[in-house]
DNA sequence: TAAAGCATGTAATCCGTTACATGATTTA
DNA sequence: TAAATCATGTAACGGATTACATGCTTTA
């Protein structure tokens, strides 16, 4: 249960509301862990009802500020410490790299290069984050990955290209 | 539906089982897609409902042997091509080190140092595999892919291990 | 005053995991 | 003959996405 335990942290930095996290979520943990609005606010009715965060106050608009209790806070560094990470990763575009045999070399090739171009995009909007005031003192951990692994899939992208076209080179001759 | 075409591609490969279809996501595809028999056993009733598989016999233990048809080699090629990737990712890992300043420095330091041995171990049996006989054509492109991926998840621990204890030692001097 | 954006939620559906259930064949 | 492995499936559950539904407040 990720999501509960990235609400309890963001909310452990400063209080928030449901609104304002899933825009945390869309601005800086997009890259490691989406979460939409609809999955959102029942978690935190259930945090809530759990006593891991309370209401601090109720605003216009019937917009509601969670802080985090210190049950909550001992909650997310017991869950930051003593529960195994989850290592499993699905990567949607690498599975169909397996597949690519099954293709035009040329198609394959055009695929690459066109993946490349969009990961050299992400690597400098990511380049550009890690310039920015970190938003708590470990946010530089995840953005520094996130910069990492778009320039290696930018890379990659770029080599598996090479590849293909070498490859579909060495076979016409 | 990566699933769906994760088991079409294998079985455009080669006529298989769903048993050894589980065997293929295990070794090869597990660290871009991972999949559970009982997953994969309604899907492939599913695709031969569809007519992009058909039944090639049946041997001893009830075991049955699929092969794709036309209709499921295009399909593939459609996917490969005309879908646009998915590239969105999960990273629980990486979301917790979101919240490492939450915990003791120390601890946080031998949290990263651990992850980095894990990857390291990764690393080497990807490379072991990047050494051995491809299975198609295009399989070498992600076993790149997991052996750039693993190296960079090692160095990235180390870095972070390192900048948690450099921080740590400012603070206190 | 209309549009954009703020704000919260429910419902239906889908995908994936875990647990359950069964039985045949090979190997030690 | 017991254990390991092969082999196929169903059922229950949980997490995540998409679609739906509602209404307030600010700004152009």
């Amino acid at each position: 249960m990720s999501l509960r335990h990235g609400l309890l942290g963001l909310i452990a930095a400063r209080p928030t509301t449901g609104y304002d996290l899933a825009k945390s979520f869309e601005a800086s943990l997009a890259n490691v862990w989406a979460a939409q609005l609809s999955q959102i606010y029942p978690e935190l009715g259930r945090l809530h009802e759990q006593g891991l965060i309370r209401v601090l106050g109720t605003g216009p608009r019937q917009k509601k500020t969670y802080e985090i209790t210190d049950e909550g806070l001992a909650e997310v560094r017991r869950w930051v410490l003593d529960v195994e990470p989850d290592r499993a990763h699905r990567n949607g575009a690498m599975l169909r790299t397996f597949f690519l045999w099954l293709v035009d070399p040329a198609e394959a090739e055009a695929y690459l290069r066109r993946e490349a171009a969009i990961h050299r995009g992400n690597l400098e909007r990511f380049e550009e984050m890690a310039g920015r005031e970190p938003a708590t003192p470990s946010a530089p951990l995840p953005v520094e990955w996130a910069v990492r692994y778009c320039r290696e899939l930018a890379e990659w992208s770029e080599w598996a290209a090479d590849r293909v076209r070498d490859e579909s080179r060495a076979a016409r001759a």
